[in-house]
DNA sequence: CGATGATATATGAAAATTCATGCAATTGGA
DNA sequence: TCCAATTGCATGAATTTTCATATATCATCG
């Protein structure tokens, strides 16, 4: 890097993060877009995509909380998408507060082809990096989502 | 870390850039709250307090894209701002299309504090890792904001 | 078994953000 | 010098998000 920090925010972790964040999605919004979906759309789909989302589908509070969004957000965007049929909404029969969600297979199709650009753009965007400097940063921003709650 | 990555999203460095962004910047925002600011409020009162803000001020465009906001978000967000007393506007003498905004006294006093607990916070955030292994990281996330448009 | 506290989500109102657009000012080229 | 293209920002309407709260359900304890 060339001249020195001069301002506060140049040296700041966490807007140095939001920074990184915003500039690595700005890239792969335009995909996004393209595929008919929203930033939070993608999210969503993406968290569905396998794991628990290929078994019984998530809660609305497990998948807030995956996709970094509030609840009610959550909710209100769940049920545009079930409207727009990326998605469909389901009781849980072990606890009937719960709503589940789980990806249609409309959505699974979208999400399988962004999944492959964003890989795609991600071998693209680290070309520059080693395999090596590739995993430790990965490994310090999970470090950075576990700490303990202070 | 322990168990391997087995969803796409756990080793998409977008999303956990957007985790580690999002957790780092939670833990904070509890005292941004008690400061009377919301997240883009304190982002703006930050980016303006230095540097370009202590001489001129900056344009809503620059501002916009420091703060990783639309420009109609922040002209709205800058005249409310201006109405609640930390931030003043003006025209540009050198440009009569642009708006420029300045902290005011108010603004720079919640800041400057705000400022200090920042850095107190990034320091504990970083305990565990070395120096060395702090520049690396911020190296690397100025990277990935500095890449050439494809 | 019943009451209480906690959990999960949905909803309405308010606030914030985005989109599209219009207007004013500046720039550059013919 | 004039005009077209571009730039910068403000605004209204629409959309999204947040806040506060209500309701239903579950878990625990007396």
């Amino acid at each position: 890097m060339a001249a020195p920090a001069k301002r506060f925010i140049d040296d700041y972790l966490s807007y140095l993060l939001a920074r990184a964040s915003h500039a690595v999605y700005k890239e792969f919004d335009q995909q996004v877009r393209s595929a008919g979906l929203a930033s939070l759309e993608w999210r969503v789909l993406a968290t569905l995509s396998d794991g628990d989302g290929s078994t019984g589908g998530m809660t609305i509070g497990e998948l807030a909380q995956e996709v970094l969004a509030k609840q009610p957000t959550l909710t209100k965007l769940i049920q545009r998408m079930a409207d727009a049929g990326w998605v469909s909404i389901g009781a849980d029969p072990a606890d009937a507060r719960r709503t589940l969600v789980r990806a249609n297979a409309r959505g699974k199709r979208v999400v399988a082809r962004l999944i492959d650009a964003a890989r795609a753009h991600e071998t693209a965007l680290l070309a520059g990096l080693s395999a090596r400097e590739v995993t430790r940063l990965k490994a310090v921003l999970r470090g950075l989502v576990r700490r303990p709650a202070a």
